[in-house]
DNA sequence: GAAGCGTATATCCATATGGGAATACGTCAA
DNA sequence: TTGACGTATTCCCATATGGATATACGCTTC
């Protein structure tokens, strides 16, 4: 019955455009709300609104500072989000269509994860 | 006033649950309203519901075949998810630890962005 | 304590959602 | 044509949204 609430998880909380707007503001730092009030442009109450659901999501953290609140980006809830859309990206990414290119990038990704040692000269083919 | 509708753009239609489910069904393969309908276990009113905002978002594209209707897989829509989701991974990703492979990883995204340009003519070519 | 600031909460409203049920529509088989 | 099938549409409802406005709360300074 109806939508489920913004409040349920990051794909509802991230489908309206101001509450994306602020975590793109968070992510150059923290941020008081009056201070993301005036970069937004809007009504006090709606940015403390907005900031309600995504502290219920979890993708911001507050810490008092006297009578200001700090807000500060929690990227973690973003992950399921960012996993699966991205296993739709060799659908449409030019990247990815030749298999022997993903392959190779796929293991040197793997890689890079275990043995952290990767070459440092690279840049001079490749894509061209 | 009020939520923005499921038809606003691929953030919102994507929010629902069911409407990730199908879109990972269509992954697969064409499939026919029935059988999404026996693979989801819900009413098929509702899937066709659901359908109808994919449509309407174009992140599925339709053929008839005879009294059926086969639903196919369009993920362009997705790339502007991908794409701002993707502006947050270094934030939570292990693989971003090391700021110059971060670097080098996003002035490789960048070039492959603006020479997008490349030759209609043969696809055969370059690349790798 | 009073005033003022920064922030949160409470109403109010129009809107349209996801689901269920019933039904309309188009196509194929007798 | 008749019927069955596969899909889409219509009507209904409870819900809660985003925004506007007004107000309450907590801290700080006087």
């Amino acid at each position: 019955m109806a939508r489920a609430a913004t409040t349920t998880d990051a794909f509802n909380a991230v489908a309206e455009p101001r509450r994306r707007q602020i975590l793109d503001l968070l992510a150059r730092g923290e941020l008081a709300v009056n201070e993301i009030v005036e970069r937004m442009g809007v009504a006090q109450p709606l940015v403390s609104k907005h900031l309600k659901v995504l502290r219920e999501v979890g993708l911001v953290d507050v810490r008092d500072d006297g009578r200001r609140r700090l807000y500060r980006l929690d990227p973690v809830p973003l992950k399921p989000i960012h996993e699966w859309v991205r296993g739709f990206e060799q659908l449409w990414s030019e990247r990815f269509d030749r298999m022997d290119v993903v392959l190779e990038e796929l293991m040197e990704a793997e890689n890079d994860e275990r043995k952290h040692d990767h070459d440092p000269q690279r840049d001079g083919d490749a894509a061209g």
